[in-house]
DNA sequence: AATGAATGAGTGTTCATTCAT
DNA sequence: AATGAATGAACACTCATTCAT
């Protein structure tokens, strides 16, 4: 590929991202173009419609979730729960959350489905490492966290600092 | 108004409430009006545009949940984190994070942006009290309590018994 | 339906078979729509997309040709080739041929799958029958008879005193 | 002109002629410079846009009929109806008819109208001359004769086997 | 006062044409 | 001179809003 054409693929991503996450979804493509300096035209060079776009995004948030999720967890030395405050200081932007409510039928990209289904798989042990090792609350299903981390972690705007994230955290921990 | 004109207005606002719930402020006029079993003339007879129809929506959820917080506020008998709690779960369909979601731009309407002012200080005021009766954590700024409890709580289809609610009520009370 | 409705609907089926003889099938529906006097939002108040308005009107000619074949084949006193030559001279716009160059694939819409099915075979019928009558050459399959007569006849503009119409006649009369 | 320049034009002037040939005149540029193994910047190279491809194509097919309609003409030898049916077996694709309905207004190209025109003349004086030799029906005016041609003959995809043709010839001939 | 039809601006997408590489 | 990327206008279709019935 043109190093140009690179270039401005790299900016309609970046652009997708920042306007996704601000204005939602529904975004219009023009806002998304005009954001990376394009036309309308220029976008749809890259990614044939809407949809391909949106999971393009949300593939490549997930993939990079899930691979430094998983560089965390081989970490030995450290505690479940310690990799699970590392991952969810990670989720920055649109991870997990974001995803399903980016696409509405997540099960139409079958390298985004998988991506998800091993994104769940993954917290959910360390959710119950956690509970073994006594360090995270016991009464609620590992699957159930992950939810909680979905709706108030992975927003977007979130940040490690968020209070709700603290809060939550501390709800979390068993005592 | 006649009565029939009243009684249209309701069902307008209940199914208003409905479908915006359900399928997000972006469902269309016409379906607010199928689900009410009118058609969208009669809609705009009662409200001129969508964001006044939103704008109602938000206004009677935001008094509702306020006169129901300032019953629940004058019981002395009551510390002021049970009023809060109590105050939450009352928080059904949308309440003070909705009206954000829904209108882009609060500040447009008078009575709204009253309303969600006031909302807020009784949140802040009754998170200030349980602060001070020890029950709610102290490194949590009052107004931040707001923040927290919006995201996390007042979401379309939050519940009760939903285990984020659990975890942040957890996570705010003080150890 | 509204009087005006039902006026309108039928502006814009007139409309659009004069746009779509005069233009082909990939005349634009503003196009469409204005030629009718209206807007676009109103044409696609009546049919969905244009597939639909091109199928409405393929099955109405195609529905006015076969009543009228099926009245002119019943007449006894008649010779199956009068009654081919009738039809023929009824083939003014948009029949036969033109429903395939309209629609790509005909096989999507039930009834008028149906109807060309029917016609066909009403064709090939008179085809045959007049072959036996002595009137009709008899090198030519009754089924060639269609296409041929689709290309020749069934055009737009054609009219019954073309001399193509007058030539192939003639040239499909046994000697 | 370097001979590659060359070979490439020829290459696009052949894929050209498949192309619009097979898909109709609303073949996009892309496909027939992909048909030609370039791209659409060594298309638009030759040929400034969509009108002087397609003019070009009528051009050289209206070139050639014409050429070989002279050649034809000129065997004293022969009757003029065998000189017309060999030129009507000559035009196998985009001939005459093509060129109306690729180009909306032949009248804008000079060469391309005189051409059109000059054959016109070659074919009426044919027809002229068939029936004075008492071999074409002189009940069609020889102007008359082009129209029916063009429609029954010259259709891309027609053959000379076509049941039409052979219809058209038989109809077209003196009992 | 309700109905539902018409308007017209807005969005997703395509493609002829231009232009940087 | 070829390539293939970018532009921007055009088209199909949707929906908030207006208006005739």
């Amino acid at each position: 590929m043109r190093a140009d054409a690179q270039r401005n693929r790299e900016l309609i991503v970046a652009a997708a991202l920042e306007v996704f996450t601000e204005c939602g979804a529904d975004a219009s493509m023009d806002r998304v173009a005009r954001t990376a300096g394009l036309s309308v035209g220029a976008l749809y060079r890259h990614f044939p419609d809407r949809r391909a776009l949106l999971e393009h995004i949300a593939t490549d948030a997930l993939s990079d979730l899930l691979a430094f999720g998983r560089a965390a967890s081989a970490e030995q030395s450290a505690t479940r729960w310690e990799v699970l405050v590392r991952l969810v200081a990670h989720c920055t932007v649109l991870p997990l959350a974001m995803t399903k409510s980016l696409l509405g039928d997540i099960g139409a990209h079958v390298r985004l489905a998988a991506l998800a289904a091993e994104s769940d798989a993954l917290f959910e042990e360390l959710a119950r490492g956690a509970q073994q090792e006594g360090d995270l609350r016991g009464d609620v299903a590992p699957r159930a966290v992950i939810g909680v981390l979905n709706t108030a972690v992975c927003r977007p705007g979130a940040r490690v600092d968020d209070p709700l994230v603290t809060v939550v955290l501390d709800g979390l921990k068993a005592r």
